[in-house]
RNA sequence: GGGUCUUUAGCUCAGUUGGUGAGAGCGCUGCCCUGAUAAGGCAGAGGUCGGUGGUUCGAGUCCACCAAGACCCA
């Protein structure tokens, strides 16, 4: 115990709050950055540094608070920027923020109370884009200081927006390159449209999550064929509405797309009517039908019906026959096909390919357009019922029933998707696809298969559709005039050069000041005006690694920073998105891989698994999990988590993650409480050489770690990092504290005792090294550590650890054999533990032997200092390695197999049956001799060298031993009178000390313990063991009670009983 | 229907180039230890390693097929 306090001068250190209260650590730590700007500090320290470090920023969408899964991927962009700035490399430190796009306008109009494009027509479109511009700006602010919280050091004032002139002037450059060779066009296409954003969605932003299960009115049909009186096709549709636009109905005239089956059809009759339909449909179809005929597919090709739907004007001239397709299934609906080109994807392919006219039946809201006679007009979700009920007045329903399916809807406002025939902008694909996939295999991906969803992805993609009939977005710079030439635009200076008119009041590169611009016709001469579309926001993100990059303006900048070494965003959904548009914008103007690593990750959930919903109230806001718990537990469970399993975020993991740190920091607050007591100077020193071997030893895991922390950061493994770290926390506190407390204890100054000089200079070395190995993990955490333990008492210390660097692993001071013996010695210190408790006796009762077996080669755990260690951990007296033959142990030999296997091969049985044979004490004998063992088998004879036996030690029975893995610890129980005695003092001194903290004593408050009865076996323990008790307990007396002495408290073990008391001593002197 | 991934203890997950009795954390039970510790240690209960077949002397691990689930595509 320390007894020093005499010599101690002013505490170094500031007291340490045992509650751990992160969220004010934090609150603390931001108020240091602030007033001593570090982040400024933190930016500029790499200036002038050779080597550099490109991350490059996924723009977060600047259309909500940050959430929790937002702080997942931001912990993981921050950690690595830390890392490189500890490492010394330039960093540009650029946050983005993602501003475009219909989810920014879905706000607003939310916000203004508006349902249709013509509320936002008459609000006037430049308004409206000016509040899109503010909601953004808005919600990045708010974004920006969330990410402060979480602790993320980014060039704040830097960011960079996807508005910007830059981010869109660039994408102006991009688009013209397409253009100029040839891969952007206009194309008809029947895209998935919603109605009431009334604009098409691309491939990229059909999301399964978008499908809901939808209730549909679906209708079996019947096409009345021509010449043949009283006969029909029967086809079935889910999408009625999409029956005006009918011209043809397809059959099948080979195998089932599905069941490979060839499809046949059948003429049935019902009443004085005949039907066609699939043999297969019959079932489904109901009805009552009677087969009269099989028919295959193409016996019906070439038949002409009348459409049902005729009548309208849109539809006249247009000849009805039945055609081919090889993807008519018999086995949905009745193996026949109403093709409506106008208002099916794949019909629309159909279609093209025979040359059948494609009906376009709907305007932008969905309102049937001219020409469609009574459904003019009508809202195409509302026209079910009227078309059936019309089918079944003209007498061509056969049946309608509600149908249950899956069926996109628009991932903004959930409105139900149609498919409509619109002219939009794609690039194709065509020579882009070979180009984005050679780039793709350019990059990193983690995890791995990362790489084969991207290709999936680009196999499978069509061209890609960048229009869009919508407000707020980039302007595609496409000018097309009447005489049918197209110009695209590919910058500013261009744009200004061209312009003959527009230009004054040009508030920034969007609608609707754009709309108002022209230039001249290089064809004709004519005014052209832009067209009104807005671009794809993807366009927007992609191009980031060229804008944000100044590839325009200064093409040296950009070769310093181009291709980024490091991108990180969630996996789900990247692939078609960010990925995609990053890997399509480079390959288009550079051929090559935007970027060297991606890092992915799952998704966040709640802690049931399920995904987190405000309106489910299962969501967790990120300010409430900061402000409660705090940022660095957030960021400690991300960091400690496999990147690619969905991670099941609440509190009660938090917890967990709080318990984890909790021992680093009980480890921290003993060194303070101790170093304070003891006055330890932080300047001092002691060579590794004059250390303890406990000392040597955590040292040489310090830099294990170090290493091992390094290797999984350079390759962007979070999770083996933290897991070397959390593994050394561990080690740090129940093993080398643990062991090494009695030399804080010890009485007298540091400086003079050179065992305690060494377990203070080792533990701070730990301490301080940890802080600034946790830096980029926990960065409020281990700024208060370093604060603490580093700046206070060295005024030229870096000012923040985020401006430190990296500790290095000394690979010499990884002695690989003291980490092996000391593994050794703790495997036979938790035997021996084992082995106490099998005797039901407490590690407090001191024994006198112990006998200890090893495997071959790990008897030095059982010398020197390591053997002391052993033996004060176990509370034994001596320790005797038990060499061959001794009665406390049995051998179990086995074959080494690895090595037995690759010799013997088809034989391992028979040596593995002939080594049973043999007495396994004779072998383990041979083997420790360094002789062969021979072994015979069914008349043959197989020899092992000792490697390739395996021997271990076993208790033998009747002994309180333990064993396991070939080590064995057995216990000499015998309890002679005065190891009893030295027990119950230990007894004693334990409860002394209990109490001295129940009563709240400071550590080093001396004090007078008194006793009253004793039963005569605490007498001896008091006669024997009475000074030591007093150093134990800091007591300046050891007396019996009476003359205001207390007594009172009540200690009883294994019978015997005493009574005792403590008071503070007088004074603290000794 | 296609692609990628997952399936190991009540829960969350490890299991390295195939090597014999299958692990950790959390939770549960008992005991121990604890003068920093809301910590820690020892032991116990709890598993047909999704299923079937194959390769092999030997399969949680490799192969094939099947099943369930996740994400993506059609």
């Amino acid at each position: 115990m320390a007894t020093a306090k005499t010599a101690a001068p002013t505490a170094p250190f500031d007291a340490v709050d045992p509650r751990f209260d992160v969220p004010g650590i934090e609150r603390e730590v931001l108020r240091f950055w602030n007033d001593q700007s570090i982040v400024q500090k933190y930016l500029h320290k790499n200036d002038d540094s050779p080597e550099r470090f490109s991350f490059l920023d996924g723009p977060i969408t600047a259309n909500g608070r940050m959430g929790v899964h937002h702080a997942w991927g931001r912990t993981y962009k921050d950690v690595w920027q830390r890392y490189h700035t500890m490492l010394g490399h330039r960093q540009r430190y650029q946050n983005g923020f993602d501003c475009q796009g219909l989810w920014v306008e879905v706000l607003v109009e939310r916000e203004l109370g508006f349902t249709s494009k013509r509320d936002i027509e008459r609000y006037g479109i430049a308004e409206f884009v000016r509040k899109c511009k503010e909601s953004v700006f808005h919600f990045a602010s708010i974004q920006t200081e969330q990410s402060k919280r979480l602790g993320y050091f980014m060039d704040w004032d830097h960011s960079y927006y996807t508005l910007s002139d830059e981010n869109n002037y660039t994408i102006w450059m991009f688009l013209k390159t397409c253009h100029e060779r040839g891969w952007l066009y206009k194309g008809t296409d029947v895209m998935p449209w919603c109605v009431r954003c009334g604009t098409g969605l691309s491939e990229h932003e059909i999301n399964t999550t978008e499908y809901q299960e939808l209730t549909h009115t679906s209708v079996y049909v019947k096409f009345p064929l021509l010449d043949r009186e009283r006969e029909f096709l029967l086809v079935w549709t889910t999408t009625p509405w999409t029956l005006a636009g009918n011209v043809a109905a397809a059959v099948n005239t080979g195998a089932d797309p599905l069941t490979g089956e060839p499809v046949r059809y059948v003429q049935a009759r019902r009443g004085e009517e005949t039907f066609y339909l699939a043999r297969e449909a019959l079932a489904t179809v109901g009805g009552h039908l009677q087969v009269e005929r099989e028919l295959s597919g193409a016996d019906l090709i070439g038949w002409r019906y009348r459409g049902p739907f005729d009548e309208l004007p849109a539809q006249e001239g247009v000849e009805h026959r039945v055609i081919p397709w090889d993807e008519v299934s018999a086995s949905e609906g009745t193996g026949i096909v109403h093709i409506a080109p106008g208002s099916g994807k794949e019909d629309f392919a159909l279609g093209r390919a025979l040359g059948l006219p494609a009906i376009a039946p709907l305007e932008e809201d969905g309102r049937y357009r001219q020409g469609f006679g009574w459904l003019t007009g009508s809202n195409v979700l509302e026209v079910a019922a009227p078309i059936v009920a019309d089918l079944e007045q003209k007498g061509l329903l056969f049946r309608a029933h509600e149908y249950t399916h899956r069926y996109p809807t628009c991932w903004r406002c959930q409105t139900q998707l149609v498919f409509r025939l619109v002219d939009e902008w794609f690039i194709s694909m065509d020579e882009l696809r070979d180009r984005m996939m050679r780039s793709a295999r350019e990059i990193r991906w983690i995890p791995s298969w990362g790489l084969d969803r991207e290709l999936d992805w680009l196999r499978n993609m069509d061209d890609w559709m960048i229009s869009k009939k919508r407000y707020w977005g980039l302007a595609l710079p496409i000018f097309e005039c009447s005489c049918g030439h197209v110009e695209v635009l590919g910058g500013k200076e261009e744009l200004f050069k061209r312009a003959i008119a527009g230009l004054e009041g040009l508030e920034s590169p969007h609608r609707p000041w754009l709309d108002a611009v022209r230039i001249r016709c290089e064809r004709c001469g004519e005014p052209v005006a832009r067209i009104k579309d807005v671009g794809n926001p993807w366009l927007d993100a992609g191009i980031v690694s060229f804008s944000t990059l100044r590839y325009v303006e200064d093409r040296d900048y950009w070769r310093q920073w181009f291709p980024a070494d490091f991108i990180t965003e969630s996996f789900p959904g990247q692939f078609r998105n960010w990925f995609y548009s990053l890997i399509a914008q480079s390959a288009v103007l550079e051929d090559t891989n935007p970027v060297q690593t991606v890092l992915g990750y799952a998704l966040l959930r709640d802690i049931n698994g399920r995904e987190m919903h405000k309106s489910w109230g299962n969501d967790i806001p990120f300010d409430e999990a900061a402000d409660g718990v705090g940022a660095d537990l957030m960021r400690w469970l991300f960091c400690n988590h496999p990147v690619e399993t969905n991670l099941n975020f609440g509190y009660a993991v938090l917890d967990e993650v709080k318990a984890r740190l909790l021992i680093l920091w009980n480890t921290y607050s003993f060194f303070v409480t101790y170093a304070n007591i003891d006055g330890f100077d932080s300047r001092d020193r002691l060579p590794l050489n004059q250390r303890t071997i406990l000392d040597q030893w955590i040292m040489a895991r310090l830099h294990e770690v170090i290493g091992q922390v390094r290797a999984g950061l350079d390759g962007y493994e979070a999770l083996p990092a933290a897991n070397a770290l959390d593994a050394f926390i561990e080690e740090l506190s129940v093993w080398y504290v643990r062991r090494s407390r009695r030399r804080f204890w010890k009485s007298g100054q540091a400086a003079q005792d050179r065992e305690k000089q060494a377990a203070y200079v080792t533990l701070y070395e730990c301490l301080t090294t940890m802080s600034l190995l946790l830096g980029p993990f926990l960065p409020f955490v281990s700024e208060h550590l370093y604060q603490n333990l580093v700046r206070s008492g060295d005024e030229d210390a870096p000012e923040s650890v985020h401006l430190c660097p990296y500790p290095e692993s000394n690979p010499e001071a990884v002695d690989r054999a003291l980490l092996e013996s000391m593994a050794a010695a703790r495997k036979v210190v938790s035997l021996g533990r084992a082995a106490r408790d099998q005797a039901q006796i407490k590690v407090r009762q001191p024994l006198a032997i112990m006998h200890v077996a090893v495997p071959p080669g790990r008897e030095s755990c059982l010398q020197g200092e390591l053997r002391e260690v052993v033996l004060e951990e176990l509370n034994v007296k001596t320790l005797q390695p038990v060499s061959a033959d001794t009665s406390f142990v049995d051998y179990r030999v086995r074959p080494n197999l690895p090595l037995v296997g690759r010799r013997f091969g088809r034989d391992v049985p028979a040596v593995r049956a002939a080594l049973q044979t043999l007495d396994p004490n004779e072998v383990a004998a041979t083997v420790r001799n360094g002789e062969a063992v021979v072994l015979q088998h069914d008349g043959r004879t197989f020899s092992l060298q000792p490697n390739e036996v395996l021997v271990e030690a076993v208790r033998k029975e009747g002994f309180t031993a333990a064993a396991d893995d070939g080590y064995l610890v057995a216990l000499d129980t015998t309890i002679t009178p005065e190891l009893h005695a030295e027990g119950l003092a230990r007894e004693l001194a334990r409860s002394v000390n209990d109490l001295r903290k129940e009563r709240g004593l400071d550590l080093d408050q001396r004090i007078v313990v008194s006793y009253a009865e004793a039963s005569p076996a605490f007498l001896d323990a008091l006669a024997g063991f009475g000074e030591w008790i007093k150093r134990e307990t800091l007591a300046n007396d050891l007396t019996q009670s009476g003359q205001g002495m207390p007594a009172g408290q009540r200690l009883e073990v294994d019978g015997e009983v005493i009574e005792f008391g403590i008071k503070p001593a007088d004074r603290g002197g000794v």
